[in-house]
DNA sequence: AGAGTTCTGGTCTGTGTGACAAGAACAGCG
DNA sequence: CGCTGTTCTTGTCACACAGACCAGAACTCT
C-alpha cells in the first residue's frame, strides 16, 4: 500500500507499480512544402514533444486530445496510437511508461501556447527522453498510411485543390508526383469527391474543389501507389 | 505516498498511478490449414490471453517473452508490440493498462502449460476483459505485414518446401493461392534463399527446400502483393 | 488581345499480377 | 518394367495499373 520510494508505487497485489502513465503525442502538419512537428519547451529547459500524464479515470487518447486542445486549441483531430515506450529508465524522474499518439493538424494551424513551435519533421533539433524516436515511428507511419487511408483528412479538412492535396502528399511522402497522374490517382481511391465549386483568384485556371467522402478513418477501394522500395 | 485504494495507487508528485502494468500476448501458429492462437484458463476460470505483470526494472517485451517461454517453451521467438489497451475500466480488478505483444511460433508447437491450449484464431469463443479486441488487430496486422515482411520466419524457422510456406500464407491470409504465381512471388520478394537439398518421401515430385534469409525482421525488396480491397 | 500559368483530360508504354498450360520428378501398382 | 497418379516447376499470355507525356481548357496579368 506505501510506494517503496519516488520511483515506483506499490499496489495491494504486492505488484510494483509505475509512478504514473504518461501520454505523448507527435503532431504533424504541413507548413509549405514541409512536413513538420509541434514540439514544447518543457520546465527544464530542453525540447520535448507534448504530452502529460494520463489520469485515473482517462482513457489515453482522452489525455492526448485534452493536451493537444491546449497547445493548438482543436478538437476532432486525427489521432492514432503509435505504440508505447516503457523501457524503465526512458525517464529519468522514474518508471513511466508513456503511450505515444499520432496526430494531424489542418494546414495552417498555429500554436496557441507561447512554448509551443514548429519544427521540420525531419531534423528537429535535439529531444527530451525517447522523443527523437517517438517521431521518427510517426514520420514512417505516416508516410505508410497515406496512399492506402484517408489521413490526409486531418490536414486538409475542408475543400481543397488537387494541387494543395499533391503539395501535402509531397510533402508526406517526401516525393514528387505528376501533376496529372497524381489526380487520376487520387480521384481513383474513391476517397474524395468533388463539391463543384472552383477555385478562383490565383494565377492560372481555377481548380476544381473536393473534399474527403467521410471524416472518420477509412481506406480506398480503388487504385493504390505501391511504396518505394525499401 | 500512499496508495489512495485497492485500484490505483499515487506518486509522490500528487499523480494518481495506475495498480500495475500488464502484458498480454497473442501467440499465433498454424495447425493444418488454420490459423490458431494461444489461450490460456485464468484463475476466475474464464479464458484469456496469456499475460502477466512487469516488473519495475524490465521492458514490457522482457515480460512478454519471459510469460511466452513458461507456456511454450519457447526462447527466440518473433515477438511484436501491438499497442496499449488503458481503458480505466478495461480491467475490474483495477487501473491496470495492458501492452499487447504478437508473437509468431513454429508450425507444431505444443503448449507446455496445462492450462493453456490452441484455439482458432477466428472464432477463438469468450475471452476475458477486452482480449478479443486484441486478438482481432493481431489477425489484421499479421494479414496486412505477410507480404512486405520476413514475419512468416517465425512460424516457418527451419527449411520449408514452397508448398508448406504456401499453406502457411493462405491460413494467415484466409485466401487461397496458385502455386505457381505463389512460388514466382515469394521468390521475387528476395526474403527467401534456397538450400539445394530437396524433400522426398512423399507422393510427387519431390520439393526443393527453402529458408529466410534473415531471422531478424527484414522487408522484402522485389515483388509484393496487393492487400485484398477493402 | 496576347502571353503566361495552371488545371484537366487523353493517350501510350513498360511492368507487375493472376491464370493457365505443359514438362519434370517422384511413388505405387499391375 | 511401364503405366498412372500426384506434386513440383518452368514458361507463356492477357489484363490492369503506374508513370510519363501531350494538348487543350480556363483563368490572370500586362
Amino acid at each position: 500500500m506505501v510506494a517503496v520510494n519516488r520511483w515506483s508505487a506499490q499496489n495491494s497485489e504486492g505488484y510494483e507499480a509505475p509512478a504514473g502513465l504518461a501520454v505523448d503525442a507527435v503532431v504533424l502538419g504541413v507548413r509549405g512544402a514541409e512536413l513538420v512537428a509541434l514540439v514544447t519547451r518543457r520546465p527544464e529547459g530542453a525540447c520535448g514533444l507534448p504530452g502529460g500524464f494520463v489520469g485515473p479515470a482517462e482513457r489515453p487518447e482522452e489525455t492526448a486530445a485534452r493536451k493537444l486542445e491546449e497547445k493548438t486549441g482543436l478538437r476532432e483531430v486525427y489521432l492514432e496510437q503509435l505504440g508505447t515506450f516503457a523501457d524503465p529508465r526512458r525517464d529519468p524522474r522514474g518508471w513511466i511508461p508513456t503511450v505515444a499518439y499520432l496526430a494531424l493538424v489542418p494546414v495552417g494551424t498555429e500554436p496557441t501556447d507561447l512554448e509551443a513551435s514548429w519544427r521540420r519533421a525531419q531534423d528537429p533539433g535535439p529531444l527530451a527522453f525517447d522523443h527523437a524516436e517517438i517521431l521518427a515511428l510517426a514520420r514512417d507511419r505516416v508516410a505508410g498510411k497515406l496512399w492506402w487511408s484517408n489521413v490526409a483528412v486531418g490536414i486538409l479538412p475542408g475543400p481543397f485543390s488537387l494541387s494543395e492535396a499533391r503539395a501535402v502528399y509531397e510533402a508526406i511522402a517526401g516525393t514528387r508526383y505528376d501533376p496529372a497522374t497524381f489526380a487520376r490517382d487520387l480521384r481513383a481511391t474513391g476517397l474524395i469527391e468533388p463539391t463543384g465549386e472552383r477555385r478562383a483568384g490565383a494565377t492560372g485556371r481555377p481548380a476544381a474543389l473536393y473534399r474527403f467522402r467521410s471524416w472518420a478513418p477509412a481506406w480506398g477501394a480503388g487504385r493504390r501507389k505501391r511504396v518505394a522500395g525499401g
